[in-house]
RNA sequence: GCCGGGAUGGCGAAAUUGGCAAACGCAGCGGACUUAAAAUCCGCCGCCCGCGAGGGCUUGGGGGUUCGAAGCCCCCUCCCGGCACCA
C-alpha cells in the first residue's frame, strides 16, 4: 500500500486521487458534460458496451470490461466524433429471483437497489457513460417491448409453440435453450447443474430461418474466434436427400453427405424417436423393438452421445429399398441416430463410414466397397475407408471420381425423383419459454375455444403481478396466480388463461442497443423514424467478454436481420466493429469466484490508489484482448507514473534559454509520441499506449532537467501530455488541466495532430551485420547514401576482425536500417 | 477427431509484421537524500565463459527457405477455448 507522499517541491500539492476524482465527478455530471445529443453536428460514432447483470456489486471484471472502451470512446470524442456511449443493466433473470425466495424480498427490489448501488459504483469509475438514456430491462416501459417483438415475430411465424423434448435444469427450474447447455456433461450455462430431457410445450424463435444468412459475416469485422464458433455453432452440411421405399408404403427419407456411396448401402437405421418405427416393426419383433425404444428413452442425451460408446440398434423386421440399386436392405432402430439432425434416419454405408462399419461389424452386415482406395486389391477392409477414390460396383457411376459422383448421383436421382440437393444445420431454433417469475410475460392468451390467441398490442404490456408468492415450489409462482392466469378471451370474451412462461432473458439483450436511442419512447421500441436518431445506427463498435458467441452475440445478430424483415431497421447486422476484451481472473489464476475465496474488490484499490491509477493498471497488465490473472503489486508502477505526471505538468517551466536543437527535439519526440498513441488507441493497444505515454514523462523529466528548450515549447509538451493521458485517467488530467490555468474542460478538447515532418527523425541508428551477426551500429543522418553507409559499414573497427582474412561476397544494404556483409 | 488461439528474461509483456530480441512496468541488486526508515531520484538487471577488453548462446523442440527468421514453410510437443455418434 502507497505511504503518505511528500511533495517534490514545497509548492506543489500532494496528489490525492480520492479528492480529485470525487470533485470532478460531481462536476461533470453537474454540467452535463456527457450528455449525448442526437442533433449535434459531428459525424456519430455508436459505441456500445455490453450491459452488466445487477447481481449487487460492480466488480473487478466490470472495471477490465468498462473503463478500456470508455478510454477509447472519450479518445474518439476528442476526435471529434459525437460519441454515444450507453449503459443500463440486464435486470431480468434467476439470481433474483432465487434471492426473493430466500429472503421474501420482492424481485423488483433486489434488482431495483442492486442497480442503485452500482450505478453509483460505475459512476466511481470516471466513465462517461450518459446515465439520461439507461436502460432497465425488468420495467414496464422496457419489456413491453419484447411483448410486442414476440408478437410481430408470431404474426410472421417467426415466434412457435411445439412440444418437444426439451433441455431442463433441475436446479434453475426451467427449460433452456441449446445455446445455454454447455460442455461435455451438458450443464446449465448458469448454474453447473447437468440438464435432463423434458418433454414439454415450448415457445421457439425460428432462427433456423436465418441461418444461412447468419454464416455470412462480409460487412462486419468481427473477430476470427467469434466468427468461427458461429459457424461451428450453426453447422452447416451440404449433402442430399435420398428416399427409399418400404414394404410399408411410407417412405423413408435419410439426409446424407456422401450420396457418392449410395451404391455401398447395406442397411438403414433410425432414430428410436422416428415415426415410422412403430409402422414398420413386425409383430415379432414388437417387443424387442418396445424395450429398445423405451431404453433409449430412458437414457440422458450425455449416454446416448458418448462418442466412444458401441453402437448398437435392433432389427425392426422390416426392408427397404435402394432407389438406385434396388437392393432391399434391413431397417434398424438405433439410439446413436438423433432425432433432431437431418431427417432421423441414416443409410448405412458400412465401408465408408466409421460408425456404419463398426455397426455392422456388430450384428454381421455385409461391408459393400464402393469407393476404390488408389492400390485397393480386394483385402478386406480394416476400418472404414473415408477419403477420395473412384466409384466402383456403383452402376453407371463406376470409374467416375467420388468428388464428382457426389453432384452426378443426386443429379441423377432428382431425375427419377428420389433424390434431392440438401443442407442441413446443426443450429436449432431458440427456445425463448422460461418457467420462471422474474421475466417478460409472453403475450398469449389461450382460449378453450379461439386457441391460442395473441395478446392485442393495444393491451400491452401484460405486467408481471406485483403479490406474487416466492416458495420454494420448483414452479413458476404466476402458475399459481389466479388474477394473473385467468382472464378473458379477446376474441370471444369467454373464461381464457394466459401463457405463465415468461422469455428468455437473452430476449431483452437481443436489441437493447436500439432502445439507448429513445429509451422512454412510447411508441416502438425505438423512433425510428426520426432521421437523427436513426442516423446512429447500426451500432459503430461493440465490447464485451467472448463467453457471448454463440448465445448473445447470435441472437442479437438474429434479431437484427428480424428486424429488417419488419422494416424497423434496414440493415442486417446490429453492430459493424467488434472486440472481444479477455477474463480478468485472480491473483491465482483462476477464475474469480466467491467460494474460491479469489475475488478481488476493486472499491480498496480505488480509495487507495484512485480511479484513474485503477484503469490504468487494468489497461497495463497485458493486451486487453488477453485478460489474465490480477497481480496487485503492478499497480505501484501506474500509481508512481501518475505522481510523476502530477509533479511534472505542476513544475514551471524550465527557466534556460532555448536552445534550437534541443527545442527541435522535443517537437520531433512530441510529434512521434501523438503518433504512436494514437495509433494505439485504434487499435485497442492500451498497454503499449501507457508504455509510450511513461516514456515520453521520463523524457520530458530529462529535457526539464537540462534546462534548455524555453517555455513555449515545454508548454506545448506538458499540454500534449496531459490531452494524450485525459482518455485513459480523466480526472487527474482534467485536474492538471485546471492547475496549469486551461480551460474547462480537457475533456472537450480535440485530440492532438502530429506532423510526419516533425516527427521524422535527423539521424538514425545503422546496423552492421557480417552473416546476419550484430557487429557495429553507430548513429548516421537519415539522407546518408549506399556508398556511404557500406563505406562505413566496412570501415568499422568492430567490423574489420570478422572480414580481415574473408571474402566479401556481398554487401547489402536496407535503408534506414543496416548494412549486412556477407562473407566467405 | 474437427475448428480457433497460444508458448519470448525471475514475472506481466514489447518488437514498425522478414531487419538492433527483451521497449514499458513489477520484482531484485547497488547508489544519492535521511540520525534512521518510508517515499523520491539515479544506475544495473536474459543465460554462459572471461579480472577485463571481448566472445559464445538465446524467442516450446526439430528441419527448411533467406544475406538475414520470434515472425514465413514442413514436422513434432505442450497449454487454453469452442464443437463433436451431426449421418
Amino acid at each position: 500500500m502507497t505511504q503518505t507522499r511528500e511533495p517534490v517541491e514545497g509548492r506543489i500539492e500532494r496528489y490525492v486521487p480520492p479528492a480529485v476524482e470525487a470533485k470532478w465527478q460531481a462536476r461533470w455530471e453537474q454540467d452535463g458534460l456527457y450528455t449525448v445529443r442526437d442533433d449535434d453536428p459531428r459525424p456519430k460514432y455508436y459505441f456500445l458496451t455490453m450491459y452488466p447483470y445487477p447481481s449487487g456489486d460492480l466488480h473487478i471484471g466490470h472495471w477490465y470490461a468498462e473503463t478500456p472502451p470508455d478510454t477509447k470512446a472519450r479518445y474518439l470524442r476528442m476526435r471529434g466524433y459525437n460519441v454515444l456511449f450507453p449503459y443500463g443493466f440486464d435486470a431480468f433473470g434467476l439470481p433474483a429471483e432465487n434471492a426473493a425466495i430466500r429472503n421474501q424480498v420482492h424481485p423488483f427490489k433486489w434488482t431495483m437497489e442492486n442497480i442503485a448501488h452500482m450505478r453509483e459504483q460505475a459512476k466511481r469509475m470516471g466513465t462517461m457513460f450518459d446515465w439520461s438514456r439507461e436502460v432497465i430491462t425488468c420495467l414496464p416501459e422496457y419489456y413491453k417491448w419484447n411483448q410486442w417483438f414476440f408478437l410481430q415475430f408470431y404474426k410472421r411465424g417467426l415466434a412457435y409453440r411445439q412440444k418437444a423434448a426439451v433441455d431442463w435444469c433441475p436446479n434453475c427450474n426451467t427449460t433452456l435453450a441449446r445455446e445455454q447447455v454447455w460442455g461435455e456433461d451438458r450443464h446449465c450455462e448458469r448454474c453447473g447443474t447437468p440438464v435432463i430431457k423434458r418433454d414439454l410445450e415450448q415457445w421457439f424463435f425460428r432462427i433456423t430461418a436465418y441461418a444461412e444468412e447468419l454464416l455470412d459475416f462480409q460487412g462486419i469485422d468481427w473477430p476470427e474466434r467469434v466468427k468461427a464458433m458461429q459457424t461451428n455453432w450453426i453447422g452447416r452440411s451440404e449433402g442430399a436427400n435420398i428416399t427409399f421405399s418400404t414394404d410399408v408404403g411410407e417412405p423413408i427419407t435419410v439426409f446424407t453427405t456422401r450420396p457418392d456411396t449410395i451404391y455401398g448401402v447395406t442397411f438403414m437405421v433410425l432414430a428410436p424417436e422416428h415415426p415410422l418405427v412403430e409402422r414398420l416393426t413386425t409383430p415379432e419383433r414388437k417387443a424387442e423393438i418396445d424395450a429398445y425404444v423405451e431404453q433409449a428413452r430412458r437414457q440422458t442425451e450425455i449416454e446416448r452421445t458418448a462418442a466412444d460408446r458401441t453402437k448398437t440398434g435392433v432389427f425392426t423386421g422390416s426392408y427397404c429399398v435402394n432407389p438406385y440399386s434396388g437392393e432391399r436392405v434391413p431397417v434398424y432402430v438405433g439410439d446413436y441416430v438423433l432425432a433432431t439432425y437431418g431427417t432421423g434416419a441414416v443409410m448405412g454405408v458400412p465401408a465408408h463410414d466409421q460408425r456404419d462399419f463398426e455397426f455392422a461389424q456388430k450384428y454381421g452386415l455385409e461391408i459393400k466397397l464402393v469407393i476404390a482406395p488408389p492400390d485397393y486389391r480386394g483385402e478386406p477392409l480394416e476400418q472404414a475407408y473415408v477419403d477420395e477414390g473412384v466409384m466402383v460396383n456403383s452402376g453407371p457411376f463406376d470409374g467416375t471420381p467420388n468428388e464428382e459422383g457426389m453432384d452426378a448421383v443426386i443429379a441423377y436421382g432428382a431425375e427419377r425423383g428420389f433424390a434431392s440437393k440438401a443442407v442441413t444445420y446443426r443450429l436449432r431454433d431458440w427456445l425463448v419459454s422460461r418457467q420462471r417469475y422474474w421475466g417478460t410475460p409472453i403475450p398469449i392468451i389461450y382460449c378453450p375455444k379461439c386457441g391460442t390467441v395473441p395478446v392485442p398490442e393495444n393491451d400491452l404490456p401484460v405486467l408481471l403481478p406485483e403479490d406474487a408468492d416466492f416458495l420454494p415450489t420448483g414452479e413458476s409462482p404466476l402458475k399459481y396466480h389466479e388474477g394473473f392466469r385467468k382472464v378473458k378471451c379477446p376474441q370471444c370474451g369467454e373464461d381464457a388463461e394466459r401463457e405463465t412462461d415468461t422469455m428468455d432473458t437473452f430476449v431483452d439483450s437481443s436489441w437493447y442497443q436500439y432502445r439507448y436511442l429513445s429509451p422512454h419512447y412510447d411508441r416502438a421500441p425505438f423512433d425510428y423514424t426520426n432521421p437523427a436518431i436513426k442516423s446512429w445506427l447500426p451500432v459503430t463498435q461493440y465490447t464485451g467478454g467472448i463467453e457471448h458467441a454463440t448465445m448473445h452475440l447470435m441472437y442479437f445478430r438474429f434479431f437484427t436481420k428480424a428486424m429488417r424483415d419488419l422494416g424497423l431497421v434496414d440493415f442486417g447486422e446490429p453492430a459493424l466493429h467488434l472486440f472481444n476484451q479477455g477474463v480478468i481472473l485472480g491473483p491465482d489464476g483462476e477464475k474469480m469466484s466467491k467460494s474460491r475465496g479469489n475475488v478481488v474488490n476493486p472499491d480498496d484499490y480505488v480509495s487507495t490508489y484512485g480511479a484513474d491509477t485503477f484503469r490504468c493498471y487494468l489497461m497495463f497488465i497485458g493486451p486487453w484482448s488477453e485478460g489474465g490473472p490480477y497481480r496487485p503489486e503492478g499497480i505501484e508502477g501506474l500509481s508512481r507514473w501518475l505522481n510523476r505526471v502530477w509533479t511534472l505538468a505542476q513544475q514551471p517551466a524550465p527557466s534556460g534559454a532555448p536552445e534550437e536543437e534541443a527545442v527541435r527535439d522535443l517537437e520531433r519526440q512530441r510529434h512521434r509520441t501523438i503518433r504512436v498513441v494514437t495509433e494505439d488507441m485504434e487499435a485497442f493497444r492500451f498497454n503499449t499506449m501507457l508504455a509510450r505515454l511513461m516514456e515520453f514523462t521520463t523524457y520530458l523529466a530529462r529535457v526539464r532537467e537540462a534546462g534548455n528548450v524555453g517555455r513555449m515549447a515545454w508548454e506545448r509538451a506538458v499540454e500534449t501530455l496531459l490531452l494524450l493521458v485525459a482518455p485513459a485517467a480523466p480526472h487527474i488530467a482534467e485536474e492538471l488541466w485546471e492547475r496549469t490555468g486551461r480551460p474547462y474542460s480537457i475533456h472537450q478538447q480535440a485530440w492532438p495532430q502530429w506532423d510526419e515532418a516533425l516527427a521524422a527523425a535527423e539521424t538514425f541508428t545503422l546496423v552492421v551485420q557480417v552473416n546476419g551477426k550484430l557487429r557495429d551500429r553507430f548513429d548516421v543522418p537519415v539522407d546518408i547514401s549506399e556508398e556511404q553507409a557500406k563505406e562505413m559499414a566496412l570501415a568499422s573497427p568492430k567490423v574489420q576482425p570478422h572480414v580481415q582474412g574473408h571474402q566479401v561476397q556481398r554487401v547489402l544494404y536496407v535503408p534506414g536500417r543496416l548494412v549486412n556483409i556477407v562473407v566467405r
